[in-house]
DNA sequence: TTGAAAGCGGTACCAC
DNA sequence: GTGGTACCGCTTTCAA
């Protein structure tokens, strides 16, 4: 059989199209009429279609939440955090797995011209001149989760990860280490460079010297984070390591145990994102907290915001880090 | 500026807009009206309407994919298999994360009916007669991961985890142990049960009695093995323990660690699903490998014959799971 | 309160 | 090859 349109409803009803919306959508006072149009629909089983309720109203009731990799815990803590929200706003959520490929984060972007949502969450790992170009023209709202130009004219939800990063080290060092290592993400990606920041500004803090050898670049995987880590030891003696997210740290202590090191005891190790891997690791990862889940929270409400009109001028918010210590460097 | 329409285009290009739609859509052999419209359509910045087009031509490009728990790295191992399958058929992935909640999947299930996308890959880990009802009148195609009555007309893709959990039992026994328990999911769904049947499969084919004591039902998460776990240790003496997922699995582990037993010398661990998570636990997970990425790659495919037309009959697939022994049970 | 009709932005058929 | 036009399914004015 074929589907059933407005048009089948007001057969049955015996009314006009006109009367069949507005009885669905609450616009009629005439109880009857609903009734017999309520009856209708669901005897010929209709459901309004999506695309031309779009096409007509101008909204798709749909969300996008674009990030990297879904694989990465920290974008599930914010996913978790976003959905429900959404979802009692009567938004249907849609996620986008870009794998850090610009061009892809590029295409949606300017996808959203074609008005296949209502609004996107975008978490960059790196903001380029074509990510702004493409920002500046977009024709539905965006929130960013992550570090913007201030002359950007974009609402965004940033973590702190410099300080994040800081916070670790000089935990680190407070606990005796003194010889600190960074296995830290790629340097062209907005949270490298900030956490390597961060390292240097906790080595000074603690009156450590910055060495070279101490640092290594790999991306944001566990792999990344065994394999860094095994270069690392390779080079020189450490009694402490950062690792810029909880997968590196855990790859890395995957390459501490195959090096014979006993964590803590020979290496404490700190991670980055206090994600669900840091409390489940063996042992336990100690990890700064950048606030995921709010970040999420937050953004998913700013951009509700904007799309109920509700939103003032060009929103920024920081989110606080904060030290969650385990066994991993006690 | 009020946004660009095909209207725009033909105006700027100095042609109709049927000659837009040609032109943009290879259907005209005229070299000069295709310049002159593209450089138009670059110029005000044209991109087609969704909702239109979706409207006209009856398709979406969009395809969902509804699972339990997008944290369940099982899950994850699917849409890593399945994501660039569509997008190279021109399709965009929507996730939809259900919570296990039957009136949810329902819902998704119904809403298929609104045509906001062409097909749909479901994975329900249980099946209510909710969910046969839904399934026999869905406007568009649906592939099931999973088991479901032969009766019922929808392709599906299964994994056979009854085989798979006896794989992991004789594996244990044939390693010496003889007190080995289960710690499962919930009783109720799909997965569960088959685990179950498998656990007392490999326990007879073993020669092993089957004895209620070791055996558990939680829920999928590491928290729900953790738990679980430690009820089962205040109990009986196990030697053997197969966790019904690699979280669960991860939670014992962690249970037995905090009970001072130390894996695998006192206790052998088994999980299901080989996630990532196995490979990087510690101690490393024997896991028995029931084919996600593959059962993922199938059920796309699937999905992708149906929709052009390629589809022979109902198709119904199983995978051949595979133990992959690492240091958990050695 | 209700029905007729315009129109959202495309596609595709029809003459020319 | 090109332009005019009907139509996809819905919402919303406008008159009756």
């Amino acid at each position: 059989m074929a589907r059933a349109t407005i048009k089948t409803v007001a057969q049955a009803a015996g009314v006009s199209i006109s009367s069949v919306s507005r009885a669905l959508n609450g616009q009629t006072s005439n109880p009857d009429t609903v009734a017999r149009v309520r009856a209708a629909a669901a005897q010929v089983g209709y459901l309004p279609s999506a695309a031309a309720q779009t096409l007509k109203t101008r909204h798709t009731g749909q969300i996008a939440f674009a990030m990297e990799d879904i694989g990465n815990p920290a974008y599930l803590a914010m996913v978790r955090a976003i959905q429900p929200l959404l979802r009692s706003a009567g938004y249907r959520l849609l996620l986008h797995s870009t794998g850090a490929d610009v061009g892809e984060e590029i295409q949606v972007l300017e996808s959203l011209n074609q008005h296949y949502v209502d609004g996107l969450v975008l978490c960059p790992i790196r903001v380029t001149d074509r990510h702004l170009a493409a920002l500046a023209q977009t024709a539905v709202p965006v929130v960013v989760i992550g570090s913007l130009p201030e002359t950007v004219d974009v609402d965004a939800v940033r973590a702190d990860s410099r300080t994040g990063t800081r916070l670790a080290v000089e935990h680190l060092a407070a606990a005796g280490c003194r010889d600190i290592a960074l296995v830290n993400g790629p340097a062209d990606t907005t949270p490298g460079s900030a956490r390597y920041a961060g390292y240097v500004d906790g080595l000074r803090s603690a009156g450590l010297p910055v060495r070279d050898e101490l640092v290594r670049f790999t991306n944001f995987h566990i792999a990344g984070g065994l394999e860094a880590t095994k270069d690392l030891l390779a080079g020189t003696p450490i009694d402490g390591l950062v690792g810029a997210n909880d997968r590196i740290a855990i790859g890395a202590m995957q390459a501490l145990r195959e090096a014979g090191r006993v964590v803590p005891r020979d290496v404490k190790v700190v991670g980055i994102d206090d994600t669900e891997l840091a409390a489940t690791a063996y042992p336990p990862l100690t990890s700064v907290d950048l606030g995921a889940a709010q970040r999420g929270q937050l953004a998913a409400q700013l951009l509700l915001d904007r799309l109920a009109g509700r939103a003032a001028a060009r929103t920024r918010v920081a989110v606080e880090p904060s030290l969650n210590i385990r066994e991993s460097s006690r």
